[in-house]
DNA sequence: ATTCAATTTTAGAATAATTCTAATTTTGTA
DNA sequence: TACAAAATTAGAATTATTCTAAAATTGAAT
């Protein structure tokens, strides 16, 4: 099986009729582990399918959200960023380089009883600051 | 003392020359502790102050926000909410209702080692789901 | 293979939040 | 009263995202 044919499969078991378009960003976001804004995604792919255009890549983001596929995540306040890791984490963000960090604690472990009685469906969590390796330059 | 001048000396005292549009602005957020918008912030004075304009408050907002008289949250994607609550606190919103809850567990309590030789700054968690009243109807 | 309806993609227009710009108004001081 | 600095303003510009309607693609039924 081609790397593609493989990717094809993940999309259908999760419910994605697989076009080009879709295995394309489907690989795009599993193999750049940046949490990329629909801009990142548009202009990587646009070199290799010319047609893409950005309407496209929000569909199937929203599309692969629905289908528990991606998440969004809002840390600079105006552009959205996906994240394929769908376990309970947070991220921290620096402000001199922008790198944003996976952090793997889960927020439901803190517990809070000002939300008993209430569902809960998304928690997010996110720290921004100076990383370790911006501080030591 | 008059409320507005007790209001306008609040600025002053934290480095905010007091002017009407200022004043009226503090006093709306401290008034409304909704985590109002800009839309809301503008929509509200703008009966008061017919001349006011939007640029006004987002001005004013981000001066606020570098003396540490607001901060910002961005628990909607695209639309910036401010908070006058200082503390390091979370929040809730209701998907239902939309009403955003405060919570007052500290996130850095949380003690997260992968952030050892990392310059934290500011630290942000929110929650998504039903609140209790709409879960009860 | 061919037809046809359903689905997907597309370009570009529309929308909405925010920022920018340059002019005007207000303020405080000399 | 004059004047420079600061604040406010209207409206244009920018940017991310959504919408719209047309075109392309797909897949099932014949």
């Amino acid at each position: 099986m081609t790397n593609s044919e493989i990717l094809s499969n993940h999309l259908k078991n999760q419910g994605v009729k697989p076009s080009i378009q879709r295995i394309k960003i489907y690989e795009f976001i599993r193999n750049h582990a940046i949490h990329p804004t629909a801009d990142d995604i548009y202009n990587h792919l646009v070199k290799e399918i010319p047609t893409l255009s950005v309407a496209t890549v929000y569909n199937t983001m929203h599309l692969f959200e629905q289908k528990g596929i991606v998440r969004t995540i809002s840390i600079d306040n105006h552009q959205t960023r996906f994240d394929w890791n769908m376990t309970p984490h947070g991220h921290f963000q620096c402000k001199v380089c922008g790198t944003i960090y996976d952090l793997e604690a889960n927020l439901n472990q803190m517990n809070i009883s000002e939300l008993d009685g209430f569902q809960v469906d998304e928690s997010h969590y996110y720290f921004k600051g100076l990383c370790k390796s911006c501080i030591n330059k």
